[in-house]
DNA sequence: GACCTGCTGCGGCTTG
């Protein structure tokens, strides 16, 4: 039997002569029924139209007079996005099905664009649906007598989910989410007629979209919480088969293609010929730095491309990115370099081919770059690969691999996050206060917080309201009081700065680079414009720039006709390839090992596989390759986890630590995606160290890391955004920030005090484990070490750097310096070197070129 | 025989 609101839909359907989509039916089913849960639909695939339209045929059944007669009043839906900028478009998708079917009712926006007035007009009138950010529904919370803006809502839908989920943002959603349900509740007790007739049905549905990933399951519970019960949760999955063709770029003389190098320019002439076949190229790049070196590149060697040709990414100006984005769409532009900013987004029809430079790092993120072109029903996504150094290409015969196997990533959520529970404490104590017994109760709900302990609670209670142990005495962490056991902010000052600083995301501050006649061009950061004297020429966002002085952080420039200049580089996260794609290039390694060549990407590289054999070995999967040589910069040894560069980060420390403890040395480490080299300038007692059976255990292993690196540091970075989140430093108004020293000193100065005072402080806590879980990797650790040990060794004493050993050789910067010598047999040992007299002055040739100190990160 | 990395995202304006 069909419904009116089926029909009305169906007719909309034959109105706009489109097929309903292959999962239409399914997820109409599931939410006429009265289910909760996640769409599994990739972007473009119509995702929206299969939420809303459900909901509105829903509503139209329900109360098919308000349909007709405009008897409405208050918030129905609420929509939340990742992004400001996908908010406006679902907006107009949703109004024009709307004003097709003849329902008056109003779709807006809340985010940070939205202006004094709209805000305004949102208050006086709610409209039926409101689209907005994880942050701008927290803002709403912190309003006052935000339950009547709730109390009506019937569906909340947490749109790219996937994106969210893995994050604090994602926590955000859950405790928002978590007040919302439990307003729905209690307003369903209290509901007599109007919009709120039936309680059966009333209940509040919780929708996730999501893209695919390898917890969809877990994506799905995380968002909906503890509190729903199975039977009420549905998983809709869209099997739309979009079609994807993938080529690698193959260098022409693969025996003379770089052996190391991230910038991948060699090929641009491959490139150009395939931009130039191609309607419109996104060309992706790995980092900022590295898009403004192939633009730079592009319109060196292909000048004919200078006004057809755009760079995107994070630190360019918004109105820059924003015309890029409109030039895209109206098929004004043939190429445009860019790193993840335009990963997701407003879709660009016009772009038919996408062009990965470099290793994409994952197999999800791969998918989503090369699904931006083709992005029509039943197009054809094709995207390129291609590699910045021959091992690298590789990686591409594993990116197709894993793609046919269909292996996707998953993404943890995260659990116990106290500095975004803190938050959103205070913003409920700003807006109308909260009972505590009440808040436990729902907090418990969330996933993120289901093992939270009530002592742990009061904890984090006591901390808004005295301070905690600690910082009793200081006025300015008392925020929250107390009255008849409700929680509440009262001080005006407190509520308005905390309202500005709501969110998770932290940033580092950036000098802002403006013409001398005014206009933005972008920001870069402190350390770049500190290289720089007046008169010099840099290279940013596509153009010669002549720097003249800064001045308020802002750098002023002006046009220059130098052709040649610095190009500033950014200093942002380090992706290491995924767990997965790093276990299926062990796969087509072990192929490769095997003699079996059916890739192309392997029958390049047979002379690079050829001369690894032959200079060393070949590991096939049951083998752990280690290589030992000697230089004149001391003793190397080489091993090759292929683990991502986190792991072999942690696991390069450890490894030296242990050694250490059979003979004392200090090591110089030195790694890449595919391995590590621990280098010292003595012999290294390797035999020895792997004749103990603990040598690569996971016993003592915390212990063992602790000792191995300096996990104080570690925690000290962490803690720094956690206490930005937390609320316990204050960044300072909009438009006068205040000095990042400061921020960092004071931060730095919070930590010292809690690691001394109060040791079990949660937050301190917090920072310990995030350092643990995401700069170490450590459960990809405990994994990678229980593996080797199950792998025979093969330890090879080469000659000289084979070609898996030549990039890490290479890669240098991210030297790192471990000492568990005393620094008398260090100086001692220098003494020998050089003599005695020279010992202070110079340090070996290596470590001058490398640093000693730890890179930014650590 | 030859090199030199590190992404994205949001929000807020006036008080002490």
């Amino acid at each position: 039997m069909t419904s009116k609101g089926q029909k009305v839909i169906q007719q909309w359907y034959k109105q706009k002569q489109w097929k309903q989509f292959p999962f239409q039916k399914e997820m109409e089913e599931a939410y006429l029924s009265g289910f909760s849960g996640l769409l599994n639909a990739p972007t473009g695939s119509g995702k929206t139209f299969a939420l809303f339209l459900p909901f509105l045929a829903d509503f139209i059944n329900k109360y098919p007079d308000t349909y007709t007669t405009q008897k409405n009043n208050g918030l129905l839906m609420l929509w939340i996005t990742p992004l400001r900028a996908l908010t406006n478009d679902i907006r107009k998708a949703m109004q024009e099905v709307c004003d097709d079917i003849g329902l008056p009712w109003r779709i807006m926006t809340r985010t940070g664009d939205t202006s004094a007035a709209e805000k305004a007009a949102l208050k006086r009138k709610l409209p039926e649906v409101l689209l907005t950010t994880p942050e701008s529904l927290h803002l709403m919370l912190a309003q006052k007598e935000y339950n009547k803006v709730f109390k009506g809502l019937r569906v909340m839908v947490c749109d790219e989910w996937h994106e969210l989920l893995g994050t604090k943002r994602g926590v955000q959603v859950e405790l928002g989410l978590s007040k919302l349900k439990s307003l729905s509740r209690e307003s369903e007790l209290e509901s007599k007629g109007g919009l709120r007739l039936q309680t059966s049905d009333s209940e509040l549905r919780i929708w996730g979209i999501s893209a695919t990933i390898g917890n969809l399951e877990q994506a799905a519970e995380v968002l909906l919480g503890n509190d729903f019960s199975p039977e009420r949760i549905r998983m809709v999955r869209a099997h739309v088969n979009k079609k994807l063709v993938i080529e690698s770029v193959i260098p022409p003389n693969i025996e003379n293609y770089s052996w190391a190098g991230h910038i991948g320019v060699k090929l641009l002439p491959q490139v150009m010929e395939i931009v130039a076949k191609s309607k419109t190229t996104l060309i992706f790049t790995n980092t900022r730095s590295q898009s403004e070196i192939w633009y730079h590149a592009i319109i060196d060697n292909y000048p004919e491309y200078a006004g057809i040709m755009a760079m995107h990414h994070g630190s360019l100006d918004n109105d820059l990115r924003n015309w890029v984005e409109q030039a895209l769409h109206a098929e004004a532009l043939k190429v445009v370099v860019c790193t993840s900013s335009l990963d997701l987004g407003v879709d660009f029809r016009p772009v038919d081919t996408v062009v990965q430079v470099g290793s994409p790092k994952g197999v999800a993120r791969f998918m989503q770059r090369a699904g931006r072109s083709g992005h029509h029903p039943g197009a054809i996504s094709k995207a390129y690969f291609v590699p910045t150094h021959s091992l690298e290409l590789l990686e591409g015969a594993a990116l197709k691999q894993a793609i046919k196997k269909g292996v996707f990533e998953s993404r943890d959520p995260m659990l116990l996050t106290m500095d975004v529970l803190i938050q959103f404490m205070v913003t409920l104590a700003v807006s109308d206060g909260f009972r505590a017994d009440e808040l436990f109760k729902e907090v418990k709900t969330t996933f993120a917080f289901a093992d939270l302990r009530r002592d742990e609670f009061n904890q984090l209670l006591d901390f808004i309201t005295n301070g905690g142990k600690t910082l009793a005495q200081y006025d300015e962490f008392l925020k929250v009081e107390v009255e008849n056991g409700l929680f509440k902010v009262n001080s005006r000052r407190v509520a308005m700065r905390h309202r500005l600083s709501i969110g998770t995301i932290t940033s580092e501050l950036s000098i802002r680079v403006k013409w001398l006649s005014g206009g933005s061009l972008g920001t870069v950061e402190e350390s770049f414009i500190s290289k720089l004297k007046p008169g010099n020429t840099f290279w940013f966002a596509g153009r010669s720039l002549e720097f003249i002085k800064v001045k308020e952080m802002t750098a002023y420039v002006k046009k220059s006709k130098s052709t040649k200049g610095l190009i500033p580089s950014w200093n942002g996260g380090r992706m290491p390839l995924s767990s997965q794609l790093s276990a299926v290039f062990r796969d087509k390694l072990d192929e490769v090992a095997n003699g079996i060549e059916t890739d192309i990407e392997v029958k390049a590289l047979k002379p690079l596989f050829g001369l690894q054999a032959e200079l060393s070995h070949l590991p096939q999967s049951h083998e752990f390759l280690i290589e030992s040589f000697k230089s004149r910069e001391g003793h190397h040894l080489l091993f090759y986890p292929f683990e991502g560069r986190l792991v072999h980060e942690g696991m390069a420390s450890l490894l030296a630590y242990r050694i250490s403890k059979i003979k004392p040395a200090s090591f110089s480490i030195a790694m890449n995606d595919y391995g590590f080299e621990l280098l010292t300038d003595e012999d290294i007692p390797i035999e020895e160290a792997l004749e103990d059976a603990d040598f690569f255990s996971i016993n003592n292993l915390i212990d063992d890391i602790q000792h191995s690196l300096n996990s104080n540091e570690m925690a000290r970075r962490r803690f720094r955004d956690i206490a930005h989140i937390g609320g316990l430093v204050f960044t300072g108004y909009p438009g006068q920030p205040v000095k990042n020293k400061h921020l960092q000193a004071s931060t730095s100065l919070l930590f010292e005090v809690f690691n001394e005072y109060e040791p079990d402080n949660l937050l301190v806590r917090q920072a310990y484990n995030e350092a643990l879980a995401f700069q170490l990797e450590e459960f990809r650790l405990r994994a990678a070490l229980q593996r080797i040990q199950t792998q025979n060794i093969v330890l090879k004493v080469i000659e000289r750097p084979t070609p898996f050993a030549f990039p890490i050789l290479v890669d240098s910067l991210g030297r790192e310096r471990l000492t568990t010598e005393t620094m008398e047999e260090r100086i001692a040992k220098m003494a020998r070197r050089y003599g005695a007299d020279e010992v202070a002055d110079k340090p070996s040739p290596r470590s001058r070129k490398t640093g000693v100190t730890r890179k930014k990160g650590f």
